[in-house]
DNA sequence: CTGAAAGCGCTTACAG
DNA sequence: CTGAAAGCGCTTACAG
């Protein structure tokens, strides 16, 4: 049955017909407790990234647990606290060791990660690296799918594109940040002081308030910016009301492109360009790579990049 | 350690600090294998309703997973595809029987539904019924909201309420309507041709486009609605771009209210009144009848009925 | 109240 | 290649 040892093929075949007979199905909690595996997957984010408005994390999570239909896994999902603590606030699954390995999705606790690299327990990070350690990753190129936005924008005649952004120390969005600066340098379009007048960025968490501000903050420029690129679409969305609040057209007076590709983008009046990050695909690669990692502990850490594509709609 | 059978209390002090020095935790695999049980719940989902774009499925979700963190049980969601077939696409964890109960959530197929019944698996309908069968389940009280719903418009001076409605077959969609209907009676705002004008029924998924279309249909009136009461979130905001590119004034022209409170309701501009549906308890009442179900198959199917609050917001 | 035996249903050496 | 034994770490009667 599990592929293993010398069998003659008539015995296999027998034994497969009284399998199908007794439609046999092994008990899982049996094989578990012989192998000393859980077969079982954690799935962590943070719990305020669950609740928020977008679908991006379970989107992830849904990648994940199509790819786990075929392996034979469960993914076990679990948010964790805002000020998470590793001695009370563990994730059941790790307090009893249920889980074979881990998938930390989006920004998560430091404390976490460290916590399970002391276990030695397999995980990987996606969408996010912790400055100065190099994990198992899934990223998304954040800095070519920022740099083919710009590049857009630039392409259909904007000349001043701003910046708005929360969570500046994400990296993700530094890297998105940096493909708008080099986008912007590599076409000449980036002049003395254009940064300091037409960047808006704060660590706050992302969302559409930050988005508000950000415009409202830009429109007190004398030269108006002619387009702004968010670092994503929550924010695009919050930038799209405040421009429709000033009365200025979209994308006539100023061209608006977020990241990500929410389903809201697509339903939003106007509908917002965007750059659009395969979700399904990265919660499947996260799978693979943590499989590989716990079929083989000792492999050096690595990181694995997933390309964007930009989607042009109604706001550029 | 399982609180069974007769300790003496200086014993249970003994093994207690024995089990904290060595920082004991059981095997689960070995105490599942021991009790035939799978310390599993499954969490189903139609495949539409969980890449939506609201949270509705994902919140009732994370409610149970709050619920079973107190008893010792993991919450296995997955999703079920639209043209699902028992004998093809049964989830992993009913295959191979590993779970001990299942919850389903909003509207799944009838086949599925009735093969958990043939298999005396027990469970659980959150926010669905199955016409002519009485099942355990936890509904919202849609009848009770949509009345308050109505009964604020009227106060506020609406004269003529229309409904715009999608997937009239779901029973959620029935009881709002039932609710819609009977608040205008109950107060006499119900004249003779009135549900046939001011009413825009359709059977499809509900979504933003039925909202749209909707208040196209109902803008051909010559008397004009004074305000709409729309069977969800997602239909409303439809229903609100339609309105505004109409250029006619909310709530001034046309009053507009949801269903469900979504976090969306809340950002939107103009911002959606709503009646609120307290969607963690749903999880959480669902963890718990499923919960009295396993412990005690033989109960009589019960419903809970799960209240809802009015939310007066810009809309309205 | 306490302690030891049997059994849950698998997998993994191991003997043949 | 095949078959039977031992063991995974619990729980549940059962003897005392």
């Amino acid at each position: 049955m599990n592929n293993k040892g010398y069998v003659s093929p008539e015995t296999s075949e027998r034994i497969q017909n009284i399998i199908n007979d007794l439609n046999y199905k092994p008990l899982h909690s049996a094989r578990k407790l012989a192998t000393r595996k859980t077969g079982n997957i954690g799935y962590i984010i943070w719990e305020s990234h669950f609740s928020e408005v977008e679908m991006f994390y379970s989107q992830i999570f849904l990648g994940m647990e199509y790819a786990a239909r075929e392996s034979d896994y469960y993914i076990l999902l679990t948010t964790v606290k805002d000020d998470f603590d590793p001695k009370t606030d563990l994730p059941r699954f790790l307090k009893y060791n249920d889980v074979d390995g881990v998938v930390l999705a989006g920004r998560v606790p430091h404390s976490l990660v460290e916590y399970l690299d002391k276990q030695r327990m397999p995980f990987v990070l996606v969408d996010y690296g912790i400055p100065g350690k190099i994990y198992n990753s899934v990223l998304i190129d954040n800095y070519n799918g920022a740099f083919s936005a710009v590049e857009s924008l630039i392409q259909s005649g904007r000349k001043r594109i701003a910046f708005v952004g929360g969570t500046f120390s994400h990296p993700s969005i530094k890297e998105r940040f940096r493909g708008y600066k080099e986008g912007l340098e590599s076409y000449n379009l980036i002049s003395d002081g254009h940064l300091k007048k037409y960047t808006y960025l704060e660590d706050a968490e992302t969302s559409r308030e930050i988005g508000e501000k950000g415009v409202s903050i830009l429109l007190t420029e004398k030269l108006l910016p002619d387009a702004i690129f968010c670092c994503n679409d929550t924010t695009a969305l919050g930038a799209l009301t405040e421009i429709q609040r000033k009365k200025l057209k979209i994308p006539q007076d100023i061209a608006v492109v977020g990241f990500d590709d929410i389903p809201t983008a697509a339903f939003n009046l106007p509908k917002l360009s965007t750059v659009r990050v395969p979700k399904l695909l990265l919660g499947k690669e996260a799978f693979k790579l943590l499989n590989d990692v716990i079929d083989n502990p000792r492999l050096p850490a690595q990181t694995r990049l997933i390309s964007t594509e930009f989607i042009k709609r109604e706001s550029s």
